[in-house]
DNA sequence: TTGCTCCTCACGTCACGTGAGGTGGC
DNA sequence: TTGCTCCTCACGTCACGTGAGGTGGC
C-alpha cells in the first residue's frame, strides 16, 4: 500500500499498471521511468504519477516501439511530444511495413515448397534459397544492362530494364514466388554463364533508335491500335538498319527476328508475365503480338 | 584453392556459397557442417559436399527455419528427410500466420492512433495498449459469464459468450481495432466496476427456456421470418416467466424489456457491430429488430 | 520471528557480426 | 619477409526473465 506522501513502491506500481517487478526495475535503471527516491534500505519509491508513465511506455511496447525511442520521446519536452509520437509512429509504420512484406514473402515461398513434389522439394529449395527475403530485383536488372547493346543510351538502358524487370508483387502467390525464383536463377546463370552473349533482338547499327521506335510501338500495340503499331515495330527495326520500310524488308526481318531468338527468352518472358498485373502486356507478349501482326501482313 | 584431394578450406567454402567465414564457422561449431578434418595449424578443412550442405542450411534459414530446427533435420536418416522437411515447413507456416495476424494488427493499431485527433492521442494509446497483440476476447467472454444469470446452463453460458463475442478480424481496420479495444475497455471496467450488474435481459425465473427461445428468435429474424421470430420471441419471455402469450403479456413486455435496458448495452452492440462480418446480425441487432416488431404489433 | 518484498549481480535468449591478439601457409 | 587466411576467445545485439544470494520492513 502507497505510505501517506502516496510515494508507492516498485511492487505496488507494477501491480497497479499488470506489469512485473522485473520490467519496472529495467525501465527504471534505463531513466525511463524516474525514481523519486530510495528508502533507508535502498528500496526504490515512485509518485503516484509514475504510473500513468509506465502505462504509455507499455503502450508503446505493446506497438513494437523499441525502449530507445520511448526514451526519447519521453525526453521532448510536453509541447514538441505530440510531433514526437507522430514520427515514432511513422518510423514503426514503416518497418512494420517491410516487415509484413518480408512475412508474406516468406510464407508464399514456404508454401510454394509444400506444394512441390516431394521429389522437386531439394530443387525447389536451392531456387528459393537463392532469393533474398523480402525479395531483390538487382540480379535481374544486372542481367538486362549485360544484355541490351553497348552503344545504347543511358536513358533508354535504364527505361528498358525498368520495363523489363517485373516487380515483386507486394502479397505473392506461391507460384508467383516460384516464378521470381526462377527469373533470378534464370538472371544468375546467364550473368556469369555462358549464355550472357544471347540478344533479345538482331544486333542493330543504331541501338536508340531501335529501342524508342519500339516502345512506342508496344504502346500502341497495348493500346490495341494494331495497325499503327506495326508499321512502327517495323519501321524502329528499318530505322535501325538505316534501311526504309519496304514489303522486302518486312518479308526479311521476320527471319532475322526469329534467328535472333534464344530459348532463354521466351522463357523468361513466360515467368515476367506471372509477375505481371492482369491486363498488362509484357515487353515479350507485346513483341511476340507485334511478330504474328508481321507474319500475318507479309502472308497477304 | 581446393587441394588436390579437393578439400575445402573455411573461406574457400564461404566464398563458393555466398556466405562469411564466420557464419560457416558458428554452423561448423554447432555440428551442422561436419569438418572432414583440421590441418597441421588447426585449419578446418571441408569435403567438397560440405557446399551442398551448406546451401541447403542457408535455404532453410532464409525461410526462417531456426539453426536448432535444421540441425534436427540435417540428423534424420535419409529416408526420413522428406517427412521432417515437411514438418519443419509446417510449423513455420503456423509460426508465419500467427506473426502476420500480429502484425496486421499492430499496423492497424499505429493507423488508428495516428489518424486520431491530436487531443485524443493519449486516450488512444491508453486504449489500444490494453489490450494484447495479438488481441485476446477472453476479457470479453468473461464479461458475459459474469453478465449471464447464475442459474443458466454450461451449454447455454457457452453458446451465447461464443456468439456475443466478436471474433477480431484477420486483418483488420484502424476503426475495427479501434471498436475491438473499445469493447475491451468496456468489458474491463464492467468486470471490476460497479456496472457488473447490468442485464442484457430483464430476470427471468427459467432462464435456460428464456436463451433457447431467443436463441430460435434470432435466427428466424436473421433468415428474415419476422411474423414467426416474434412469436418465438414473445414465447420465449412468457415460458421463461411461467405465463402464457396473451396481448396483455405483449403490452406489458415492451416497457419491462426498456426498463432493463442499459446504456452500457448498446454502446457494446453498436461496437461489436463493426466487428461483425457484413451482413451478419449481432445478437443485439436482432433484440432490437424484434423489439421494434413488438412495438408495431402492440400498437396495432 | 516469519513471510513477503526488495536489492544487486550474473547469465540466458538468437544467430551471428565485430574486434583483439595471435598464428599458419604460400 | 610480406600479405592474406585462419585460429580462439570475448563481447555486443534486444528486452527483458530467471535464478542466486542477501537484506529491508511490517
Amino acid at each position: 500500500m502507497a505510505d501517506a506522501s502516496g510515494a508507492l513502491s516498485i511492487g505496488e506500481l507494477a501491480a497497479l499498471t499488470g506489469t512485473t517487478v522485473k520490467t519496472v526495475r529495467f525501465y527504471s535503471d534505463r531513466g525511463l521511468l524516474p525514481e523519486s527516491g530510495r528508502s533507508g534500505g535502498g528500496h526504490r519509491r515512485y509518485r503516484p504519477e509514475a504510473a500513468a508513465r509506465l502505462r504509455a511506455i507499455r503502450s508503446l511496447r505493446s506497438l513494437g516501439v523499441p525502449v530507445p525511442e520511448i526514451a526519447g520521446m519521453l525526453e521532448e519536452p510536453p509541447e514538441r511530444s505530440a510531433d514526437a509520437l507522430d514520427s515514432v509512429v511513422d518510423r514503426r509504420l514503416e518497418e512494420l511495413g517491410a516487415q509484413l512484406s518480408a512475412l508474406r514473402w516468406r510464407e508464399a515461398a514456404l508454401r510454394a515448397l509444400r506444394e512441390g513434389a516431394p521429389e522437386q522439394r531439394a530443387e525447389l529449395l536451392g531456387l528459393l534459397g537463392a532469393i533474398e527475403v523480402p525479395p531483390s530485383t538487382s540480379a535481374i536488372a544486372h542481367y538486362w544492362r549485360r544484355l541490351l547493346p553497348p552503344r545504347l543510351s543511358a536513358r533508354l538502358r535504364r527505361s528498358v530494364t525498368e520495363a523489363a524487370v517485373p516487380q515483386p508483387p507486394a502479397e505473392p502467390t506461391p507460384g508467383q514466388v516460384l516464378a521470381f525464383a526462377r527469373l533470378h536463377a534464370l538472371a544468375a546463370a546467364a550473368t556469369d554463364g555462358c549464355l550472357a552473349t544471347s540478344r533479345p533482338s538482331p544486333p542493330a547499327a543504331h541501338p536508340d533508335l531501335l529501342y524508342d521506335g519500339l516502345h512506342e510501338a508496344y504502346l500502341l500495340a497495348e493500346a490495341g491500335r494494331s495497325a499503327t503499331a506495326l508499321d512502327c515495330y517495323v519501321g524502329a527495326h528499318a530505322r535501325a538498319s538505316g534501311v526504309r520500310d519496304t514489303p522486302g524488308f518486312r518479308r526479311a526481318l521476320l527471319p532475322a527476328l526469329a534467328a535472333a531468338d534464344h530459348p532463354v527468352m521466351s522463357r523468361y518472358w513466360q515467368l515476367a508475365e506471372q509477375l505481371t498485373p492482369p491486363r498488362t502486356l509484357t515487353l515479350g507478349a507485346a513483341d511476340l503480338r507485334l511478330r504474328s501482326a508481321l507474319a500475318a501482313d507479309v502472308a497477304l
